[in-house]
This record gives C-alpha cells, sequence and structure tokens, in this order.
DNA sequence: AACCCGGGGCA
DNA sequence: TGCCCAGGGTT
C-alpha cells in the first residue's frame, strides 16, 4: 500500500475532497448547530440507518430528550418508545446506557479508546464521534468509505462481508486521513459516497477526486467493491390475532431477551404453546399473510385470527401474554412491522 | 471469524 | 425482490 500512488497524492486528494465538501456539504442537524450529544445521538441513530430516515427521529429526540442528562433519566420504555420503528433496538438500549455512563464520568472522554468502551461504540463510531467533536486523528471505515476506497485504488479483493472489508480498508483510511481537519475529512468522505460515489450510477463526471479515481478513469467503478452475495434464509412464523371485549392478545418480550426486549408483538404459536394443528382447525382463520426482513432472514408470518375460547387456560397463563385493550396499543411499543400490521388489521 | 440483531428504503 | 445503509455485540 505504501507503494500506491493514491497515498503519493494523499495531499492533492485531501484538498479536493475538502474543498469539495464544503460547497456541497448538505445541510443536516448535527452540522448546521452541531454538539457532541447531536453528533452521538445520530451516529447511534445512523448505523444501519439511512440519513433521510434518520431525520424525523432525530428531531423528535432531541425535543424530548435534549441532553444527556435529560436522557440518562428517562426511563428505559420512554427511551424504546421514542426509538419505535427505527429497528435494531439494542443501540436505543445502548445510547441510554451511554447517558448513564457519560454524566456519571468525571469528564466527558476525548480518545478513541476511552469512547470504544461504551455501550454501542464500535470501530466506526468511535472515530467518527470522536474525529469530530474533538478533533482526534481517526479515520471513519464505513460503507460509503469502502466504496470510494476500492474505486479509487480498483481493488478487487473479493471481500466475505462488508465487516471484513472495513478491517481491511482501515489502514488505507488511516493514510489517507487529512491530520489538520479529521472530522471534516471523514464526513467529506462519507457525503462524497452518499451524494456523488452511488452504488449504482455514480456521479463520476462531477466528481472532485475523478482524476485520482483508478475505476472511475477505467469506467467501471460499479464492479467496486467486490463483496459475497449475501445467503438468505427463509423462515416462517404463525402468529394469533384473538380479540375478546375489546381488547387484543399481545406478547411482551422479556426485558432481558437478546431481540425485541420489552417490546410488543403479535403472540407466535410458541408463546401459546400451540403446535401447527392449533391452525388446522375450522375455527382459526388465515387473516394476513406479512413479509418482513431482518439481516439474513426472510420472514413469512402468518396471522391466524382464533377465538379466546380456543385457547386453553394453560396457553394464556404463558409469560409475557397481555391483554390490550384497542384504545391503548399506541401507548406500548411494537416493532415496525407488527406495528402496521395490527393498525392495518383494526382498520378492516 | 462467524453469527446474530428479527429494519427499512429504494430501484 | 434484492441489495444496501454513517455497525455493534456475542460466541
Amino acid at each position: 500500500m505504501a507503494q500506491s500512488p493514491l497515498i503519493a497524492q494523499k495531499t492533492e486528494f485531501q484538498r479536493a475532497l475538502l474543498a469539495w465538501y464544503r460547497v456541497h456539504q448538505r445541510k443536516l442537524p448535527w452540522r448546521t448547530a452541531p454538539s457532541l450529544y447531536k453528533t452521538v445521538v445520530s451516529e447511534l441513530m445512523l448505523q444501519q440507518t439511512q440519513v433521510k430516515t434518520v431525520l424525523p427521529y432525530l428531531a423528535r429526540w432531541v425535543e424530548v430528550f435534549p441532553n444527556f442528562k435529560a436522557l440518562a433519566a428517562a426511563s428505559e420504555e420512554q427511551v424504546v418508545k421514542n426509538w419505535e420503528g427505527l429497528g435494531y433496538y439494542t443501540r436505543a438500549r445502548n445510547l441510554h446506557k451511554l447517558a448513564k455512563a457519560l454524566i456519571a464520568l468525571p469528564a466527558i472522554p476525548e480518545t478513541r479508546e476511552a469512547w470504544m468502551e461504551l455501550p454501542g461504540i464500535g470501530p466506526y463510531t468511535s472515530a467518527a464521534i470522536t474525529s469530530i467533536s474533538f478533533g482526534t486523528r481517526a479515520a471513519v471505515v464505513d460503507g460509503n468509505v469502502v466504496r470510494i476506497l476500492t474505486r479509487l485504488t480498483a481493488d478487487a479483493t473479493p471481500f466475505r462481508d462488508s465487516a471484513s472489508a472495513s478491517k481491511a480498508l482501515a489502514p488505507l483510511a488511516d493514510a489517507l486521513l487529512n491530520h489538520d481537519e479529521p472530522g471534516d475529512h471523514n464526513q467529506a468522505m462519507m457525503e462524497l459516497g452518499a451524494t456523488v460515489c452511488h452504488r449504482n450510477n455514480p456521479l463520476c463526471t462531477i466528481c472532485p477526486v475523478l482524476t485520482l479515481c483508478s475505476a472511475g478513469r477505467n469506467g467501471d467503478p460499479e464492479s467496486y467493491p467486490k463483496l459475497a452475495a449475501k445467503v438468505i434464509e427463509q423462515r416462517s412464523v404463525s402468529r394469533v390475532w384473538c380479540v375478546q371485549k375489546g381488547k387484543l392478545l399481545l406478547h411482551r418480550t422479556a426485558g432481558d431477551a437478546r431481540r425485541l426486549a420489552n417490546m410488543h408483538e403479535l403472540p407466535a404459536a410458541e408463546h401459546l404453546g400451540l403446535d401447527e394443528s392449533a391452525f388446522a382447525g375450522p375455527d382459526a382463520k388465515l387473516i394476513a399473510k406479512k413479509k418482513r426482513g431482518i439481516t439474513r432472514f426472510a420472514i413469512t408470518e402468518s396471522i391466524y385470527e382464533l377465538p379466546a375460547s380456543r385457547l386453553s387456560k394453560d396457553s394464556l397463563s404463558r409469560t409475557g401474554l397481555v391483554w390490550v385493550a384497542v384504545a391503548e396499543i399506541d401507548t406500548l411499543t411494537l416493532s415496525g412491522p407488527h406495528k402496521r400490521w395490527v393498525s392495518e388489521l383494526l382498520r378492516s
């Protein structure tokens, strides 16, 4: 890598990138009126989530929880409720824990290593927060940077996944980092990836570093990075729709569960101790068939309407089951898909 | 290193 | 429908 022509033109690259960023950066809330708090909240929200999706959540979040102290003082229920619909809810719990940890410290840490110790903060987020807020010389490597770096150098290495690509490209990202403006350099890299160096149809004609880009000059930028195709596994789940006396039966996942802790969904067959035969009878009616995807799973959820009389006392006494008045459902936290499906089924 | 997290948007 | 997105945690 030391012999990379790109490294030899490092200064030219940095200047062109930063000059472009000064002019063309989008006005985003964490840039317009920056603060450590907004930077941290936005970075956690932006993990695996696009800018456009984050914007309304961030705006509401800083209204409800204006600073670390307010966030630390909030209940976990309130914190997760305000994350409802963003997905990957562990991020919300981690942000809550982080706020509590931070206000308990004698001083706000300013090193990447110290931030790495905090919940929800890994290699990317620690570099982003410390470079932007404290000028720490740490290069970020996210999906945008992977795309830019592999195109700049026409790096045809086949990567198993984006995590291994990030790790492999970290040295190059570090070597290119502008030590005078690490925060802006990092943001400029990501901004270039988000607005010019698109995955498909990259706008090479307006790219500030086209002359330094191997793939761009070769005319095949779209062929980078070379990532292995993800293997998707099909799964299916049966859910129960049961309304009695104006109340809907829901399942609340345990607070220490690995997935969807303290969140509500329509009860799955297993939550009621039912097997597939329970849905074969004449009083079970398939009322919806829905699909959801997460990471490597494509899940089909079949929702069966079942009369309450069909459920045994033993089934209904299982832990996590709750009867919720239809009017009260909005006060609970549901997973994004179930929030939509329940509201859809209640209307019909 | 591999797997999990059970989201959401977009072409 | 397939693929990507300002990833991190666990084993």
